[in-house]
DNA sequence: GCCGTTTTCGGCCCGACTGTTTTCAGTCG
């Protein structure tokens, strides 16, 4: 038998030789697009559906884990991970040894093409894309449109009349959707609130009401969203909500919920439920998937079914949860924090109390990352300055930009010498509260930064950030960051990736490579709080977290109202395990000034 | 294809909804 604890294995998949390098471009995100399109390929082929299963989640997996695939690829640890296996691992290990995968290719060449995208139309699962395929010889949405039109279908097996009818509606949603886009959290977070807001002030009789889905587990964009509440009179709820000035169509609705389109084209759904049920329905719609799945998981091997009512027993007896906690209670764990839910090991964690203490928003002292009218801000130093005051903190960065970037105004040697001069004046009127005197540096596309390293010894703290070149190929983005990383007056790495939600990849950056070189400098990585970028992800944070590295959630505001966004940088924090100690800007100021004084 | 504090074989999350193939398959969240 195996020692205990250790996964048996026959026999362990050898570890790469050390001098290989992995295939380039090839990394966690990667992987897991991989695995996701064999899962939906062997669909198509009507695969079993466990072996469909086991790719997801292993894509889940990827995706979620805090440390990157190619450091456990060469320690020869990838049949470790959780819902990774023999076959598995060995196919990572070929992509990662040669970039290509046989099974991958062979599956490529088997499927027809094109027919994998008919399944992004609503209701058209593997099975109907094939059908369709098959019966009409379509590859494409376009395809299927033109057939439909010319009053194809009928022969499609499976398919009558409703279905059809029902096809073209579902293909002119899905090009109407193509042209939105998934809402940033900032968009759709404070919209929950002001309906939730809105329900709590109507004067019906409201118990419990709670945002779920997404949008409570804090992801940077959300889909649609959920809004669960109790009351008596779920009738009277549900026409109040459908009802709201901010409504733009009613998709739906009927006694106890309802499922509205708002003006700026957000799904909402509404239910309205029984209060002894609330707890079970609240956690079964928070999920995630991974995480529902690995809690009914642990349901069954105590003999119990957990459904979305509450625990089923064997006897056809119902254990009711109407609080969260009572799920979680019933599975022998403490509440776990709706951020953490992605099933990335948040359960086990649980189950061994070591849930880690998140950072929240009340434990943050400082902004070291923000613009004035110097460069591209729109408020003055002593503006930006007492805004941040007035919320409560203790210090404030301004790190305006340098002069490569003449685009945002970048300031000259000359202007930042004189910004000093403003900055002690702020300084003499605010105290005890404290501005730094900064800048946020550009990172070259030479790989040089952009002032002297005297300069940079004059100013109480350097933020670098790269603007241009972020097309460059990996090696050399990365390259360039981590020269700055290496530079001893850099004190932290602005936005690191540079990505803008939903219009910007991020570029190249090894962001691994990233943090192993942070960890020896000493440099502190920032989660850019602006809700466009959240740069680092929350991928990245946790990553970062288990390296011990620091962390600056900074919000890079332009104007006195951009503090507020700090709100996001902590929900991204909170999403990678972070506590309070692994973020630089929970730190009172003397702490920070001994910090900084140390690292000069 | 993955997994194991009953297990190395035989399981694998659960229920709602819809249409149609009148007893269930497909899709979704």
């Amino acid at each position: 038998m195996a020692g205990k604890g250790a996964k048996p294995k026959k026999e362990p998949l050898a570890p790469p030789p050390a001098d290989l390098p992995p295939a380039p471009g090839i990394g966690n995100m990667s992987l897991a697009g991989t695995m996701q399109e064999i899962a939906a390929m062997l669909e198509l082929k009507g695969e079993n559906r466990f072996k469909i299963q086991s790719y997801r989640r292993a894509a889940d997996t990827l995706l979620n884990m805090p440390e990157d695939i190619r450091a456990i690829w060469r320690q020869g640890r990838l049949e470790d991970l959780p819902n990774i296996g023999e076959a598995i691992a060995g196919k990572i290990d070929e992509l990662l040894r040669t970039g290509r995968l046989q099974f991958y290719e062979r599956l490529r060449a088997e499927i027809p093409p094109g027919v994998l995208a008919l399944t992004a139309i609503p209701d058209v699962g593997p099975k109907t894309a094939l059908a369709l395929y098959q019966a009409l010889g379509v590859t494409s949405i376009a395809d299927l449109e033109t057939a439909l039109a010319a009053g194809r279908g009928p022969e499609v097996p499976g398919l009558g009349a409703k279905s059809l009818e029902r096809l073209r509606e579902s293909i002119a949603a899905v090009k109407q959707r193509a042209a939105d886009q998934r809402a940033l959290l900032a968009v759709a977070r404070p919209l929950a609130r002001q309906i939730i807001d809105q329900l709590r002030g109507s004067g019906l009789p409201i118990d419990q009401i709670d945002m779920a889905g997404s949008i409570r587990r804090g992801r940077a964009t959300i889909g649609d969203m959920d809004i669960l509440c109790t009351s008596p009179q779920p009738q009277r709820i549900v026409d109040f909500f459908i009802a709201l000035p901010i409504v733009g169509a009613v998709v739906g609705h009927g006694g106890n919920k309802a499922t509205v389109r708002l003006r700026n084209g957000l799904q909402v759904d509404l239910m309205v439920l029984p209060p002894e049920h609330f707890g079970a329905l609240l956690h079964h719609f928070t999920g995630s998937r991974e995480h529902n799945i690995q809690m009914r998981d642990r349901a069954l091997s105590r003999g119990l079914k957990l459904n979305e009512y509450g625990f089923d027993r064997p006897d056809g007896t119902r254990i009711l949860c109407a609080r969260e906690e009572d799920v979680f209670a019933t599975l022998g764990l403490p509440w776990i924090p709706p951020e953490l839910r992605e099933g990335a090991g948040e359960i086990e964690a649980a189950g061994r109390g070591r849930l880690p203490h998140l950072v929240t928003v009340a434990d943050i002292k400082g902004d070291l990352h923000n613009h004035s009218k110097w460069s591209d801000g729109t408020a003055t130093i002593e503006e930006m300055a007492r805004a941040a005051r007035d919320r409560g903190y203790q210090y404030m960065a301004i790190t305006d930009h340098s002069q490569s970037l003449t685009i945002a105004g970048g300031l000259t040697v000359d202007q930042i010498r004189q910004q000093a001069a403003e900055v002690a004046e702020v300084n003499r009127q605010l105290a005890p509260f404290r501005v730094l005197h900064g800048v946020e540096l550009e990172i070259k596309t030479d790989g040089t930064l952009d002032y002297p390293d005297a300069v940079l010894a004059s100013l109480d703290i350097v933020v670098a950030s790269v603007h241009q070149g972020l097309r460059h190929e990996a090696e050399r983005v990365t390259q360039r960051v981590i020269d700055a990383c290496r530079n001893p007056h850099v004190d932290i790495i602005g936005h690191p990736t540079g990505q803008i939600l939903n219009s910007r990849e991020p570029s190249g950056l090894d962001v691994a490579a990233l943090i192993a070189v942070a960890r020896t400098t000493g440099t502190a990585l920032e989660i850019n709080a602006s809700p466009e970028r959240l740069d680092l992800n929350e991928i990245y944070t946790r990553q970062a977290v288990e390296a011990q590295v620091l962390l600056a959630v900074d919000t890079d505001s332009h104007h006195p109202e951009g503090f507020a966004n700090v709100e996001y940088g902590i929900t991204v924090a909170r999403r990678g395990w972070a506590q309070a100690a692994d973020i630089l800007t929970t730190w009172p100021l003397d702490k920070v000034l001994a910090w900084l004084q140390q690292r000069q």
